[in-house]
DNA sequence: ATCATATGTTCAATATATTGGACATTAACG
DNA sequence: CGTTAATGTCCAATATATTGAACATATGAT
């Protein structure tokens, strides 16, 4: 069902792209399984899937875990996301925005990504309200459902807009659909204007601000404030003020590369 | 030369350990590099590499980033790696550590793991004085230059040890060669007591101390300090008693798995 | 202009990775 | 006990991934 992207017929599968849809499954599962519950829920070939988890154990991209044989990511993945991390520089400069962000308005903080076609929290800093947020860090998420979702996609054409995001991914939670033209109006109006804020379609009861932080000329990722609605109204130049300044202070730091 | 496992005559090679060998080496680099240049410097086909990065940027594993068609790490191994980290809720705990034993003993802190069969700083924390660390972070580290590497073999047999460590690794920077029986005995008397602590090996300024992060029953991790040789000298029992009860706090957490 | 080097693309041959299915083992269960 | 389900291993067949080599293009030096 959730596939990657084409697997349609009954041909054999890459060994790599499997590979991929192994550790990817086991991100979204959030916990260790065993090789032939991965294979029984990804529909792989457990014969394949074996093969694989062994491979994968051997090079420490997956690790035995929580014993009787179950695997999960290993720290060689860590070691890389780290150096991924360290690349852009993104993050101790990212956490700093968000605490000074937290601090100024008390509300929850988020700087997202996008994860394939997919929106996503990569981290977040908790407001000082006693106010409960929905989205968890890591979990996936669809482009239209959020902010953000407009303006990280906003530096592309309407039609690779509309390849790029999978149609189901315009029916809300409640079901109802969203117009993909009223979506691309919004994407131009954010990318226009250089923010976002809306009262969230998901819920009833909170107000999402989005900015962008730019990185080679587009929408690398977005720092947020989710906030109740009241909230959000009653502050929402303050609060887009701050947004501002924190993006703009980092989207100077991610190009420079780094030299140890 | 410096080839993953066994890589001896000229068979064909696995696409799945030739990407990883392409990650591991673009980390090693920490550089965006043209395909062309990955295939010269790890001594691959051009045409495999090529069509291996082609498959790993379709995944989101690389990412062009530089211009001229260079690739680095991508996106995707960020999430994997954080997924990774989220699972054990190590760092947040972690960061927290080393941030109360930089306070306490004004030393640069540092949190270590193996990393494949090398040594690996993970986390610092610079001290306030005017002193110099050497490591760099994710640099591999050959085991026995390190008083840490003491502590995350204790607890494997003698054999596995140095079945484990490849024997150039007992080649120190100076060119003189650290005798493998010296060495196991004071992995022993480093498991044995729980700690270890030397003048570094590696420089003739530094003490090093370090203890264990236990999880299911062995060193999962280390704690370690970096000191100038005389404060190190003067403050031993104080800076151990920080770095135990630091390591203390951490050895709780990880094994409790969390659950959103 | 000529040559050399670096870079990327294309393609056919074959070495081999993926796969289905058989088999082995254990646990659960009536 | 016999049956079923879950888990892991093994193996041969074949679909295909890896590879060398040829080709294409750009850049820079002489």
């Amino acid at each position: 069902m959730d596939a990657i992207a084409d697997d349609a017929g009954g041909k054999r599968a890459r060994g790599l792209d499997r590979a991929f849809e192994i550790l990817d499954f086991l991100r979204q599962k959030r916990q260790a399984l065993k090789p032939n519950e991965i294979a029984a829920q990804i529909g792989a070939p457990r014969s394949s899937v074996y093969e694989l988890v062994n491979l994968l154990l051997r090079n420490g991209i997956l690790e035995f875990t929580g014993g009787d044989g179950r695997v999960y990511l290993g720290r060689k993945l860590y070691f890389l996301g780290a150096a991924y991390e360290n690349h852009f520089d993104f993050t101790r400069e990212c956490e700093a925005a968000l605490e000074r962000l937290a601090g100024e308005t008390r509300e929850t903080a988020q700087f997202c990504m996008l994860d394939g076609n997919k929106y996503t929290v990569v981290h977040m800093r908790e407001g000082a309200r006693p106010f409960r947020i929905s989205t968890d860090i890591g979990q996936s998420v669809p482009i239209p459902w959020t902010a953000s979702g407009r303006l990280l996609v906003a530096h592309m054409t309407d039609e690779e807009i509309l390849a790029f995001i999978p149609p189901q991914d315009f029916q809300l939670p409640g079901g109802e659909w969203l117009d993909p033209q009223a979506f691309l109006t919004e994407v131009r109006q954010a990318g226009h204007e250089g923010f976002f804020t809306f009262n969230s379609i998901v819920d009833s009861f909170t107000h999402c601000f989005a900015v962008p932080v730019m990185d080679e000329g587009h929408a690398a990722a977005t720092l947020c404030l989710v906030t109740p609605r009241d909230d959000g109204l009653a502050n929402r130049d303050r609060y887009l003020t701050c947004l501002k300044d924190a993006a703009a202070s980092l989207s100077q730091a991610p190009t420079r590369p780094r030299r140890g």
